[in-house]
RNA sequence: GCCCCAGUGGCGAAAUGGUAGACGCACGGCACUCAAAAUGCCGCGUCCGAGAGGACAUGCUGGUUCGAGUCCGGCCUGGGGCACCA
């Protein structure tokens, strides 16, 4: 029989307006069923989706559709990120508003993810930009206020001193401005801050409830936060160097135990003594100026080669009274501790670096187990290991965690000044999160400054404040601050005139409560609380690894603030979070050394070596390394050439399939084309068998042909239901494989028997129908298309997931592998319950055991039921 | 530098501590065709062997175990994050 192919194109189309006319996918609050909150990291709308973004939504889709067929009332909403830098660069650069720009981008992508036939409520849709929006989140914001969740501290930022704007780290490069080449500065600024430190413990303990998160995220959340247990000491500075009159300087040490290991104490050069310091001396003033210049980057202050300036300062050991030199050092953060370390070399690799540098005494005191206490010396490589105090006065032959009992012990009690020495601390490395931004693509920060009544919050009446929509990016800087008019307010406490505040927040604030907001997005208020909590915690959370801290650590907080708020009361967001890999792709530099998009470029093999050329011209083109795909670097294959080629399905399959979700994935599309053949074997199969198997239902009496096929189509449906809730999506995708196998061979040999025998006919048409419904998920269009051909009217994406037969599961002889001393030498098949004995009895009638065994007598026989035997001679 | 993760055929990969390589891509052979495409069937880790079969093999290295891709230690390579990219 003759069959069309199936058109993706046309029929895309038609079951999306189906799904839309008949509101499939629209998500009703008062459904009584049990609920379920899918939710996929929201995109930045930088343009035009790329293939990281198909397949995050692939992803997320498949869980929204099966989902839906297991009977749960799904919410599955859809936004956009959209404040945020790129808007303003492309404005400076091609003279287009960041508000015109966004959401014309917004439409754009809109238009791309619903050609992917996504089962998205659109009627949720908000983008963060949106007045609506970030109305609500300045209420927020005074809310956190009033309840004193925000802080108002100096820190530190970017500099550009040609440019006279702050820059990002990411817009720091080798230390200078992107843009202006300028050495970057440190500058401090006043500025907002969220505090989240006060819930640290809290954020830290809570961890270990997330059950349904990567073990991997929350490590790193719980190694972020850095809870350690230390000791505050204070060292009495020797003489009257200090420079304020300060008599000490207090330290922080997780490794009190150490102490008399000591060579030096080391200041931040954001210290309070490093500055009065530096006051009175020029060469450390040029010190500690040459360390601002490195930017704000934690990651390139501690990969610069560890430098330090002695102060000339002394400070005086607690126990032998020995006087140590302090230097000001630019590993030292002024964020973590006090700002103040002791040094401790010989346990310590950056401490070790830095004593080698300036030629500072090196002493062991923790002996590893075993080693000669004479002998044993630290040469390039710090020992951090376990072992027992040495060379420590009172703490020899403790154990490392006795040592730090005994000196906190022995110093709390000293003082100095009336003070004690030493105090016990509790101490996070987490820091308060900085939201001021000094940008205009952003929300605004709802305060007024006054000069008579200080910082006052804008009254919750008057918001939102709204972004002014004239504004010029003809040069750097926040437009804000230069706007003729827009700042200038009156003062809400006292009338007199008043300026607002110019910064606007950190993005990272906009993404923290969105899942919240999609639960009632046309609320007046920022939440709806009883919605809210009916819909929260989100179930099952998709985005990308790099998200594992900031946004995620930054949502857990803000829905902890919303709680004290009075907004929702439930504390953890995400109940399930999958964190899916990044979508890599080579490089390409043309000769000038201009990025290249891989749409240009023309890879080819010459003489076993791959070479690359410019489509257009044939000019050659540089091969780079393989990198997660980014707008800078032009590496980003848009999926718009498979969708309008092959079809949405064939995107979404081919996305799903093969890679685990978690993994990275380096783009080819070498397999597109074989995706696109495997759905038109779907079509041909069901659209050519679909008359022949009618109507059929089920037979009770089924032959063993039948059972056959009923037994391959329940495994499959067992096997795609339990991975498809694991989400392994390319095992469930390998299930299918085996079915359309199976169903296909089954049809194209075996033809006479669809007439002979009513049971196959039968049983065939259950597979059939279990196949189209379980490949639903993932090609939700071709399903539509394949249940219609079989006679069905409703649509897949309203039907309930089949029903899965156990009994069909279940075979009568199992065949075990069986192995002698490990090595597998033989099969054998038994009866599936058969014991232990029996299967003993079974295996050494087996020629190629005895073989195996050289005439020699078995040691034991291990049998594991249902799986393996193994002979150990 | 610090924290986290990954590494298995030509390629993407699979494998509750239990037969390593399911499934797919690519490739090769055959069938169908005047021919091509499409489709179908067969083969496909490496080495030895005519074959039966055997040896080796999951980045490297050591260990635990009757049995290790999987667990533990050390190392190598690649990736993510490091607080103003989102």
């Amino acid at each position: 029989m003759a069959t069309e192919r199936y058109n993706a194109r046309e029929a895309e189309a038609r079951w999306q307006k189906a799904w839309t006319d008949n509101e499939v996918f629209k998500t009703r609050n008062e459904d009584p069923r049990a609920k379920y909150y899918v939710l996929e990291m929201f995109p930045y709308p930088s343009g035009r989706i790329h293939i990281g973004h198909v397949r995050n939504y692939s992803m997320g889709d498949v869980v929204a559709r099966f989902k839906r067929a297991k009977g749960f009332n799904v919410l599955h909403p859809m936004g956009w990120d959209a404040f945020g830098m790129p808007a303003e660069n492309a404005a400076m650069k091609n003279k287009v508003h960041p508000k015109a720009w966004t959401y014309e981008n917004i439409a754009t992508m809109r238009g791309q993810l619903q050609s992917m036939g996504l089962s998205l409520d659109w009627a949720r849709e908000f983008a963060t930009c949106d007045v609506a929006y970030y109305k609500r989140q300045q209420r927020l914001f005074l809310d956190f206020l009033a309840a004193g969740l925000v802080d108002r501290k100096k820190s530190k930022v970017n500099w550009d001193p040609v440019d006279m704007t702050v820059l990002a780290n990411e817009q720091v490069i080798d230390g200078r401005g992107w843009r202006s080449g300028a050495l970057v500065e440190q500058r401090e600024l006043t500025q907002w801050f969220l505090k989240i430190t006060d819930y640290a413990e809290d954020l830290l303990t809570a961890l270990d409830g997330l059950d349904k998160w990567p073990e991997k995220v929350r490590l790193m959340q719980k190694n972020w936060i850095g809870k350690s247990e230390g000791l505050r000491v204070r060292f009495e500075v020797a003489g009257n160097a200090a420079p304020a009159g300060e008599r000490s300087i207090e330290v922080f040490t997780t490794r009190p135990d150490t102490l008399f290991g000591m060579s030096f104490l080391a200041l931040s050069p954001d210290h309070p003594v490093s500055k009065a310091l530096a006051a009175e001396n020029a060469d450390l003033a040029a010190f500690v100026e040459e360390c601002h210049r490195m930017g704000t980057s934690v990651a390139v202050l501690e990969t610069a080669e560890k430098k330090g300036y002695d102060t000339g300062l002394r400070v005086k050991h607690p126990f032998t009274e020995e006087t140590y030199p302090v230097y000001v050092a630019n590993f030292v953060l002024m964020d973590y501790g006090t700002g103040a370390i002791f040094g401790c070399p010989a346990h310590d690799q950056r401490d070790l670096d830095f004593a080698r540098r300036y030629d500072l005494s090196v002493t062991p005191v923790v002996l590893p187990d075993g080693a000669d206490p004479a002998a044993f010396t630290v040469g390039d490589v710090a020992y951090t290991d376990d072992g027992t105090i040495f060379n420590s006065d009172f703490l020899d032959g403790r154990s490392v965690p006795d040592a730090k009992q005994a000196v906190a012990a022995a110093l709390e009690s000293r003082t100095i000044d009336g003070k004690p020495v030493a105090t016990r601390q509790v101490n996070y490395r987490l820091r308060d999160w900085g939201i001021s931004r000094q940008r205009y693509w952003g929300c605004p920060i709802p305060i007024i400054h006054c000069d008579d009544c200080g910082v006052v919050p804008v009254p919750v009446k008057d918001l939102p404040v709204a972004l002014p929509d004239d504004v010029e990016f003809d040069r750097p800087g926040n437009p804000l601050d230069r706007h003729p008019t827009w700042r200038h307010v009156a003062c809400p406490s006292c009338g007199k005139p008043a300026r607002r505040e110019t910064d606007t927040m950190d993005t990272f604030v906009d993404s923290s409560w969105y899942f919240a907001r999609f639960t009632a997005p046309d609320a007046e208020d920022p939440t709806i609380p009883a919605m809210a909590d009916a819909w929260l915690p989100v179930d099952q959370y998709i985005g990308g690894i790099e998200h594992a801290i900031l946004h995620l650590l930054y949502s857990r907080f803000f829905t902890r603030a919303m709680k004290a708020t009075g907004h929702l009361s439930l504390d953890e967001p995400f109940r399930g979070l999958f964190t899916q890999g990044m979508v890599t792709h080579e490089t390409y530099q043309d000769a000038s050394g201009a990025w290249v998009s891989p749409a240009d470029v023309k890879v080819e093999m010459v003489d076993g070596i791959r070479r690359a050329t410019l489509v257009t011209t044939g000019e050659p083109v540089t091969i780079g390394p393989v990198e997660k795909m980014s707008k800078s670097k032009l590496n980003v294959v848009d999926p718009n050439d498979i969708i309008e080629t092959y079809g949405a399905d064939a995107a979404r399959w081919f996305v799903l399939s093969d890679s685990p979700p978690e993994r990275d994935v380096e783009w080819t599309d070498a397999g597109a084309q074989g995706t696109a053949r495997f759905l038109q074997r779907v079509w041909r199969l069901v659209s050519e068998s679909a008359e022949i198997v009618g109507t059929a239902t089920t037979s009770p009496d089924p032959s063993p042909a039948a059972l056959a096929i009923r037994k391959a189509a329940h495994k499959a449906l067992a096997a795609v239901d339990e991975n498809l809730e694991g989400l392994r999506f390319n095992v469930a995708l390998a299930k299918i494989y085996e079915l359309v196998n199976v169903l296909g061979s089954a049809f194209a040999n075996d033809r006479a028997r669809f007439d002979a025998d009513a049971s196959f006919q039968a049983a065939f048409r259950e597979g059939l129908e279990i196949l189209v419904q379980i490949v639903a998920p993932m090609t939700p269009h071709l399903a539509e298309e394949c249940w219609s051909a079989l006679g069905n009217t409703g649509l897949v994406a309203m039907t309930p997931w089949p029903t899965l037969e156990p009994a069909l599961l279940v075979e009568d002889e199992i065949t075990l592998p069986v192995q002698v001393n490990g090595k597998k030498r033989a099969d054998v098949t038994v009866p599936r319950d058969a014991d232990a004995a029996s299967v003993e009895a079974a295996v050494m009638q087996i020629d190629a055991v005895l073989k195996a065994l050289e005439g020699k007598a078995p040691k034991k026989i291990i049998v594991v039921p249902q799986r393996i035997v193994n002979v150990v001679a």
